[in-house]
DNA sequence: CATGAATGAGCATTCATTCAT
DNA sequence: TATGAATGAATGCTCATTCAT
């Protein structure tokens, strides 16, 4: 045997290179094939390392998924929606509106929602934490900025949680169903502004502030 | 030669006990554990047959799913939402609002929709299918109504197909991400009527046809 | 139950219509397709009565390949080759040699020899069996013959099983073999007299007994 | 980086130690039970390696099949059977045959030669290449020598291929066919000499070009 | 006796995981 | 640490055989 003659990473370490190599490729797979339908092979060659090397790095496949759902929703959470309280509703719905619908229906097909809805009955533990942490957190970032805009008045709103809901609902209407269901392609910047606008006016009418005469 | 009494029915036959029975435990198995995690043994078991009976009664373990999809398919055409358009429409959403909700988010945890989506980047003919007969559908039945009311001069909408799923949407909102993502349980029939009621609310003051006055 | 009312034959029968109709029908599946090859069902489709059956006829797969096998052997016994000891070696030999190979290298594919060499390492009996009533019985009655023409002095052979044998083997050259591998179509009536008479010729130079003078 | 010291041999390499282990184990088993007969499990335990492992090495078990025959048909090219031109008939004959008829007939009961024809009705390219390179290659060397001592006037033949398949086949007589039904086993070296000499005779009494005078 | 639905052991094949190097 | 050859349990599927009718 050979004298070892460089210091080694710590195999596990959560930030190594390799690590975030791994799930690069790992993500792709996952995202495309469904947790079953990806095997380590594939992920392996995606990922650009040897299949052993992937059990350096995650103990098992089941830990990998856990940890690029984790990543996933992390980075779902920052990419988040920089709500700015001052400004007016139509504004930032509107935008809010766009940039939503567009992380939500990611024209290459890797869609994390997809994917995690999938395995949710199964690994109930990930679909909850997608959950809490993208959806939920989005949510209420949201209804932070709505009752912000309650408050000057501009909006009046009971319950802010489930309007925030309802307009993330109503953003995805003819859209994310035919896509997620493979019955149309991704929806077009056009066709998300079309309606984002509707969701938007319909918010509006039935929750802005009666104007104080 | 003696009478015969009962005539056999041929096992492929597509109205067979058996068959049905397959299908019933086969579903469950399917929407447990989704189409990689069920495997073909226990579906036998728990359709209570044995698995050379399952491949009597169909092909391969790809059309027993597809025939589960479709008769699901059917299943919630037939449910359908009887939209009766001399109805008023706030009556009339809250009723359907109600019942879609407790169709898409089942308690028993077997929600088709989940299952389906799932598989539909792999299996895409299966997901445009059901988006086709169960989502398209009640959408549509939904925006024939909505005409209907818009005629009568009750509600004033541009574009009714949109309008209808923006509805559809609303009542989702709160209940069945959660429901999906495994978050929380299956939605009461109270927080299904809560939420409904606000979406209604909402819908009519963004499309009530303004008074003439 | 109802009483019955007419007598019934032995299921066992050796001679029963039944029996034979599913033997014609089994010997054309295994013949076609080789005794692994050959399923129950399909057998049971060929003979034109249900897989239940078979199994009243025959106890299992195997008897019913071996039942087969033995009508085969028997039949080609009987075929045998009219050797008239009183006719001489050219024109008798000739005439033998076209019978034997049409039948060894029968047109229609179903060749008993090649299905029964096939499974002769997994079934010793059967191939022993098979061979002793066909190839050894035919060689024998050849040898027979041979031993008739040495006593009337036209040939002159020492060995006449081994002579008898030759000759069969010889008039198989260039056609048993590239039919068997599938190499060659089987050969036509012109091809066998062309080999035959090559043998005969080769035979009776080698064999005929020296004129005495 | 340390240099290394051995080139790991790529998995599907055609030469590698591992693969012919393979290729070993599963000729046994092949030959002893018939391709349906042979089961991967037990292929897998006579090549000493797992079932996956088999996999590694052939995509599946017809391809596994093929290599081995393929292989088989290289061999007996390879044996081939010395042909001298300048060496007289009778002593080359006699030294041919009995090569010939001990690889055809060989003791330890792997008959390629019966393995192929029992496949060769499903696998007819199997077959046919079979034939070509093993059978039809043989007759054609044999052919090629028999030209030359027509050419010397040893030899009078009209058609020398024909001419070599008789020879090739009399050399069979009473050895191969009991030996591939299983009726005896495989024959001795006295056996054979008995059976080549009297083949080699007959040939010769009929092809032995005549004494110019 | 005749049927054909039902069975379950057995098959070829895949793939997450291990481990010697 | 990184590799990829090797493993073997598990999968979808077939088919000889059984048995209630």
């Amino acid at each position: 045997m050979v004298a070892q003659t460089h210091l080694t990473v710590a195999s596990g370490d959560e930030d190594s290179a390799k690590r975030h190599q791994i799930m690069d490729g790992a993500r792709r797979v996952f995202m495309d094939l469904g947790f079953d339908g990806a095997s380590m092979n594939e992920i392996a060659r995606a990922a650009g390392v040897s299949k052993g090397t992937l059990y350096v790095y995650f103990t098992d496949k089941h830990s990998l998924f856990e940890a690029i759902v984790e990543r996933e929703s992390l980075d779902h959470g920052k990419t988040a929606f920089n709500f700015d309280p001052s400004l007016d509703a139509e504004t930032s719905l509107r935008a809010f509106g766009r940039a939503y619908i567009e992380i939500v229906c990611r024209p290459d097909g890797g869609s994390a929602v997809r994917t995690v809805m999938a395995i949710a009955e199964r690994m109930p533990d990930v679909g909850r934490r997608f959950y809490d942490r993208v959806i939920a957190h989005t949510n209420h970032l949201m209804a932070e900025y709505l009752r912000a805009r309650v408050k000057v008045k501009e909006l009046a709103i009971d319950d802010c949680e489930l309007a925030a809901m309802q307009f993330m609902m109503m953003c995805q209407a003819t859209l994310f169903q035919p896509y997620v269901f493979q019955a149309k392609p991704a929806p077009t910047k056009e066709q998300i502004a079309t309606v984002v606008d509707s969701a938007t006016r319909l918010f509006l009418a039935g929750y802005r502030a009666p104007k104080k005469s």
